[in-house]
RNA sequence: GCGGGGGUGCCCGAGAGGUCAAAGGGGUCGGGCUCAAGACCCGAUGGGCUCAGGCCCACCAGGGGUUCGAAUCCCCUCCCCCGCACCA
C-alpha cells in the first residue's frame, strides 16, 4: 500500500520552520513594492475549528500567497474574537459538570486533565486560542504571526483601540440610547444569559406583542371602568374577537396599573409588568367565577362579547388573560369547540362560534383558517398542544405575508398583514386602546431558582445605523468596492438600507465596556468593525504600556491628528513608525469569508469605516464563498463526519487537503463540496508531480522548436491567462481544472512529440509547479529547491506570449481529428490492430475555392502536417502510416477526399 | 410575502444564443495490466437506424414566446435552499 502522507508531512515541517525561522511572512513597509493588505474575520473561539473554517482560512491562503508571487508585498494578520456570551456559557456550564459540554470536548479530543483550565473564561478562550493557532500554523498559512490579536478587555491594547472607536462614534452622535427588553431573573432583577438558566431554555427569546384593553361591561363591586387586558402577537386580528378566555382555575387580582384599574392574575405577570415600568398596585383578589359569564366590550368593533373559561390559557404567560378569535385561531376555535359540549356554557359558545367573522381572504383556506387546520390536523381538544402550535405557527406564518385584509379592516384592507401591521399597532397604542408588552412564550426559572421574565432597561445603547446620512456613507462605499461575486453589491445595498438600530451593549459577557457607562459591554458584532486597521499597528503598540495609551495616540495614527511633537515626547518615535504603517498598509484590498457574513459582519464593517475614516481609507474589495460540505453532506457532529482542522491536519498531509479545498468549490454563494474521500488521490496527483519535476527538469532534446513545441508553449500562456483572472476572484475549482487541462495538453504533445523540447519540458515544470504554488506550498517549495530554484521568494512564472500565427492549434486540432476518425473508423470496421493506415489528400484542384479563413490553403500544407503527424498516428495504433495524394492513389475511396478531410483507409 | 441563490443526463457538476447529446468528475458495464486486490490505462453509458469516419428522433423543472436557430433571451407556473436581525 502506497503511502505518501509521512513524506508530505515531513516536507511540510521542514518548510513550515524554514518560513517562521526566515519570518518570511513578517513583511515589513516598504514603498518601492505595491503592497496588498488581505484579512479574513477573525473566528469566534468557543471550541477547535473545523474545516468549515479552514476552508475560508485556507482561501485566504491562496489569495496571500498568489499576491505575493505577482511581487505585492502582502500583509495577512490574524486574530481571535472572544467576544460575547457562548465562551462564557460553555465554561461556566463545564463549571457545573453539564454533560453535554463535557461530550463535546472529550469528542474534541480534550483530554480530561485540562478541563480544570476551562473552567472560567478566559482560560477557555487561551487554551482554544493555542490549538487553533497551532492548527493554523499547520496548514501553513502566510500569517505575520507578530499580529496576532484578540479582543474584550483580556487584551488591554485591543480594550484601548475599541474604546477609542466607540468615543469617535458618539462624538459623531451616531451612538443613541433608548429602551430595550431583556430577560431578567425576577428576584436577582440580573440579566440572564443562556449561561445562566437550565440547558433545555437555552436560546429562548422575549416576544414582542401588545396588550389590548377590552373594557368590562359593568361594575366590579362599585368600581367602574375595568379593563382587562388581553395579550396578543396578532393585534389585527381584533376584529374576529368573538369572547375572551380566563383560565377557571386561576387566581385573578383586580389592580390599579398606573391610573387605571385591570384584571391580571396573581402571579408571575405582575412582576413583569413591573419591569416593563408599569405602577402596579394589588387591590383585591377576584375569582375566575366573579368574571366568566360576564361581558366585555370590544374597544374596535365595540361588540359585547362575553368571557369564558378554557384550560389553555398559561395565567403566567402574557397577561393570563385571552382575547378569542375563533375564525384564525386554532387555539380559540378549538376551545369553543370544547365549550359547546359543556352543560353551563354550549350556548354561548355556539354563539360565538356563529359570530365567527372572515378577516382575510388566504389562499387555500376558506374564510376560517382556523376551522380548516383544526380539521385538517384533526386535533380533538384544547390538550392536544403539539399539533396546535403547529396549526397556529402555521396560520399565523401563512396570514402575516398572504393573508389579505377584507373590508372590515377600512382603510386597510386590500393590503396584506405584513404591510398594514405595524401601522396599525401604533395607532390603537396612539388611542390608548393598546399598550406595547414583552413577555416570553414559556415560562422558566433561572440557575438562581428565581422565576424569569422581561424586562424593559432604558439605558440600552444602540449604534444609529437608522440615520440617513451614515447609510449614504456605507452605500458609497459599497458602490467604490470590489465585490465578488458581483451580483451581492445588490444585497449589500439592500441590508444597509434595512438596518435599524442596533442594541451594540449587553451585560455579563466577555468583551469590552463602553468606556462612558462601564456597566454596559460591547456586544460581539460591535466590537469587531475596524480592527482590520488595529492590526497594521498592533505589532508596534505592543511596546507601548497599555496604562499610558490614550485617545491621542489613535487621533494621530489613525486619522494624523495632534501635535506631532507633543506625542512623540509622550510615546517616542514609535508612533510616527505605526502612523507609517497604518498608511501604508491601509486600506485592506481584500477581505473574504463566508457568505453568512453578509448581512452582519460585512455591513458592520463597512458602516464602522466610513463613520471613522475618509474615504480613501474604506475597504476595497470582499470575497465571498458558500458553505462546506464534506462529500457531498453538511458537516456535523451528528452526522458523524464533523473533522476539526486539528483531527484533519493530524491525519492528512496538509497539501492534500489544500488542494482538495482549492478544488472544491469557486468563490460566490454555492456551497463547496470538500471531497475527503479523494485525499488519497491528491496525495498520488502532487506526489506524482513531484517526481515528474525533479526527474525531467533540464531534461529533453534541444533542437529548433516544431511547431507542436510552440503549440503546447502556446497552451500554456494561453491558460497561465486563465489562472489569473481565477485567482484574482478565488475561483480555486477553476484554477485546478485550468491546471488539469495544461496535464491533458501535455499529454497530448508527449503523444505528439515523442521526446519534449528542454525548454518546453522546463517552462511546463516552473508553470504548473508555480501555479500550484499558493494552494500547495509546501510540496512545491520542495520541488522548487530540488531543481534548484528560489524556494522562498517564488515569483509568477512570465511566459512570452505564442502567437498563433502558425494555426498551431487548428494544426493540432486537425491532427487529433484524424486520430479520432481513424479510431472510429476501426471500431465500426472491428479491427483491433490494423496492418497498415492510408491518409489520401486530396486533389490540388479542390483546394482552389477555399473559404477565405480556412487555414490549410493547398495541398502542400496539408501534406506537410499529415507527415509531421504520421509518427503519432503510427506510434499510437502500431502500424505504418502512408500518406498519398490523390492524384497518384489506386483506391477508390481517395476521392472522397476533401480538403481538410482526407480519406482514410484502414487494411 | 420580500430579498438572494438554485432546478442540466444514474449522481455531482460545467455551460449562458449556433461549433450542444451537452465539458469534467463519480458510479455502473465491458476490456487491458495483474497470482490477486487497489492503483492505473482504454472503451461504453437517452432512443433508434447504419458493419468506413455516418444518419434520424427525443432532451437541460413545466408551459408559452422571441429567433433562421434556445439548456442558454423574454413571459407565466411549479419546486428546492438561505436570510428576514439584537446572534456568533
Amino acid at each position: 500500500m502506497e503511502n505518501f502522507t509521512d513524506f508530505f508531512k515531513k516536507v511540510e515541517e521542514k518548510w513550515q520552520r524554514i518560513w517562521e525561522e526566515k519570518g518570511v511572512y513578517q513583511p515589513e513597509v516598504d514603498e518601492s513594492k505595491p503592497k496588498f493588505f488581505m484579512t479574513v474575520p477573525y473566528p469566534y473561539v468557543s471550541g477547535l475549528l473545523h474545516l468549515g473554517s479552514a476552508y475560508t482560512y485556507t482561501r485566504g491562503d491562496f489569495i496571500a500567497r498568489y499576491k505575493r508571487l505577482r511581487g505585492y508585498n502582502v500583509l495577512w494578520p490574524q486574530g481571535w474574537h472572544l467576544t460575547g456570551s457562548p465562551i462564557v456559557s460553555r465554561s461556566y456550564r463545564l463549571k457545573m459538570g453539564d454533560k453535554k459540554i463535557i461530550e463535546d470536548l472529550i469528542s474534541d479530543g480534550i483530554p480530561e486533565s485540562d478541563f480544570k483550565k476551562l473552567e472560567n473564561p478566559e482560560g477557555w478562550a487561551i487554551y482554544f486560542m493555542n490549538l487553533n493557532r497551532e492548527a493554523f500554523k499547520k496548514f501553513g498559512y502566510s500569517i505575520d504571526w507578530r499580529r496576532e490579536l484578540y479582543t474584550t478587555y483580556l487584551n488591554p491594547w485591543y480594550d484601548k483601540f475599541v474604546k477609542w472607536q466607540y468615543r469617535k462614534l458618539k462624538e459623531k452622535n451616531l451612538i443613541t440610547k433608548g429602551s430595550h427588553p431583556v430577560i431578567l431573573d425576577s428576584k436577582l432583577k440580573i440579566v440572564i444569559g443562556d449561561h445562566d438558566r437550565p440547558d433545555e431554555y437555552a436560546g429562548i427569546s422575549y416576544q414582542e406583542g401588545i396588550i389590548i384593553k377590552f373594557p368590562l361591561e359593568n361594575k366590579l363591586g362599585d368600581i367602574e371602568g375595568i379593563f382587562l387586558p388581553c395579550f396578543t402577537l396578532r393585534s389585527e386580528t381584533i376584529y374576529g374577537v368573538t369572547n375572551i378566555w380566563i383560565n377557571p382555575s386561576g387566581k385573578y387580582v383586580l389592580a390599579k396599573v398606573n391610573s387605571e384599574y385591570w384584571i391580571l392574575p396573581n402571579t408571575i405577570i405582575l412582576e413583569e409588568l413591573r419591569a416593563q415600568k408599569f405602577n402596579v398596585e394589588i387591590i383585591r383578589e377576584v375569582s375566575a367565577e366573579e368574571l366568566i359569564g360576564k361581558n366585555a366590550i370590544n374597544p374596535i368593533t365595540k361588540d359585547k362579547i362575553p368571557i369564558l373559561p378554557a384550560k389553555f390559557v398559561d395565567i403566567e404567560i402574557g397577561t393570563g388573560i385571552v382575547m378569542s378569535v375563533p375564525s384564525d385561531a386554532p387555539y380559540d376555535y378549538i376551545a369553543l369547540l370544547d365549550l359547546t359540549k359543556d352543560q353551563e356554557y354550549s350556548k354561548i359558545a355556539e354563539d360565538c362560534l356563529r359570530k365567527m367573522k372572515p378577516l382575510f381572504r388566504l389562499e387555500g383556506y376558506s374564510e376560517f383558517p382556523a376551522r380548516d387546520i383544526v380539521e385538517k390536523l384533526e386535533i380533538k381538544s384544547q390538550e392536544d398542544r403539539d399539533k396546535l402550535e403547529k396549526a397556529t405557527k402555521e396560520i399565523y406564518n401563512k396570514e402575516f405575508y398572504n393573508g389579505i385584509a377584507r373590508e372590515i379592516y377600512g382603510k386597510y384592507a386590500g393590503k396584506k398583514v405584513f404591510e398594514f401591521k405595524e401601522e396599525f399597532e401604533k395607532e390603537i397604542i396612539e388611542e390608548k386602546i393598546a399598550v406595547r408588552y414583552y413577555t416570553l412564550p414559556i415560562r422558566f426559572v433561572s440557575r438562581y431558582n428565581n422565576k424569569v421574565i422581561v424586562g424593559i432597561v432604558e439605558d440600552q445603547w444602540f449604534l444609529k445605523y437608522s440615520d440617513i446620512e451614515w447609510k449614504k456613507l456605507a452605500h458609497e462605499c459599497v458602490d467604490g468596492m470590489f465585490i465578488y461575486p458581483e451580483n451581492l453589491k445588490k444585497v449589500f445595498h439592500e441590508y444597509i438600507e434595512w438596518y435599524k438600530d442596533w442594541a451594540c451593549t449587553h451585560q455579563k459577557e466577555l468583551g469590552s465596556t463602553l468606556p462612558w457607562d462601564e456597566k454596559w459591554t460591547l456586544e460581539s458584532l460591535s466590537d469587531s468593525t475596524l480592527y482590520t486597521a488595529f492590526y497594521t499597528i498592533y505589532n508596534l503598540i505592543k511596546k507601548i504600556d497599555p496604562e499610558k495609551i490614550g485617545d491621542d495616540l489613535f487621533d494621530y495614527v489613525f486619522l494624523g491628528k495632534g501635535n506631532k511633537e507633543e506625542l512623540i515626547r509622550k510615546y517616542g518615535e514609535i508612533i510616527e513608525e505605526m502612523r507609517r504603517e497604518f498608511l501604508y498598509w491601509y486600506p485592506v484590498d481584500i477581505r473574504t469569508s463566508g457568505k453568512d457574513l453578509i448581512g452582519n459582519h460585512f455591513i458592520f464593517y463597512i458602516f464602522h469605516h466610513t463613520a471613522i475614516f475618509p474615504k480613501e481609507l474604506w475597504p476595497k474589495g470582499i470575497i465571498i464563498n458558500g458553505w462546506v460540505l464534506t462529500d457531498g453532506k453538511k458537516m456535523s457532529k451528528s452526522l458523524g463526519n464533523y473533522v476539526s482542522m486539528k483531527d484533519a491536519y493530524e491525519k492528512y498531509s496538509v497539501d492534500a487537503l489544500r488542494f482538495l479545498i482549492a478544488y472544491s468549490g469557486n468563490s460566490g454563494l454555492d456551497d463547496a463540496n470538500l471531497e475527503l474521500s479523494k485525499v488519497e488521490n491528491a496525495e498520488r496527483y502532487l506526489m506524482e508531480w513531484y517526481s515528474f519535476c525533479i526527474n525531467n527538469y533540464n531534461k529533453g532534446r534541444v533542437s529548433e522548436k516544431l511547431p507542436v513545441d510552440l503549440w503546447f508553449e502556446r497552451v500554456l500562456y494561453e491558460k497561465i491567462k486563465v489562472i489569473e483572472m481565477e485567482y484574482e476572484r478565488l475561483n480555486m475549482r477553476n484554477v485546478i481544472n485550468s491546471i488539469y487541462d495544461i496535464d491533458n495538453s501535455y499529454k497530448w504533445y508527449i503523444k505528439r512529440c515523442g521526446e519534449p523540447h528542454r525548454d518546453v519540458i522546463n517552462k511546463y515544470i516552473i508553470v504548473k509547479s508555480i501555479v500550484l504554488y499558493p494552494i500547495v506550498p509546501h510540496i512545491v517549495s520542495e520541488i522548487l529547491e530540488r531543481i534548484g530554484l528560489d524556494p522562498l521568494n517564488p515569483s509568477w512564472p512570465y511566459v512570452e506570449e505564442v502567437k498563433d500565427f502558425e494555426n498551431l492549434d487548428k494544426r493540432e486540432e486537425y491532427i487529433r481529428k484524424i486520430r479520432d476518425d481513424i479510431s472510429k473508423i476501426l471500431e465500426i470496421i472491428r479491427i483491433e490492430k490494423p496492418k497498415k493506415i492510408k491518409i489520401i489528400v486530396a486533389r490540388k484542384e479542390k483546394y482552389r475555392n477555399l473559404k477565405e479563413n480556412y487555414f490549410i490553403r493547398n495541398q502542400e500544407e496539408e501534406l506537410n502536417i499529415l507527415k509531421d503527424a504520421a509518427t503519432t498516428i503510427s506510434k499510437e495504433f502500431y502500424c505504418d502510416v502512408d500518406i498519398d495524394i490523390e492524384e497518384k492513389s489506386s483506391e477508390e475511396k481517395s476521392k472522397k477526399a476533401l480538403p481538410g478531410k482526407p480519406a482514410i483507409i484502414v487494411i
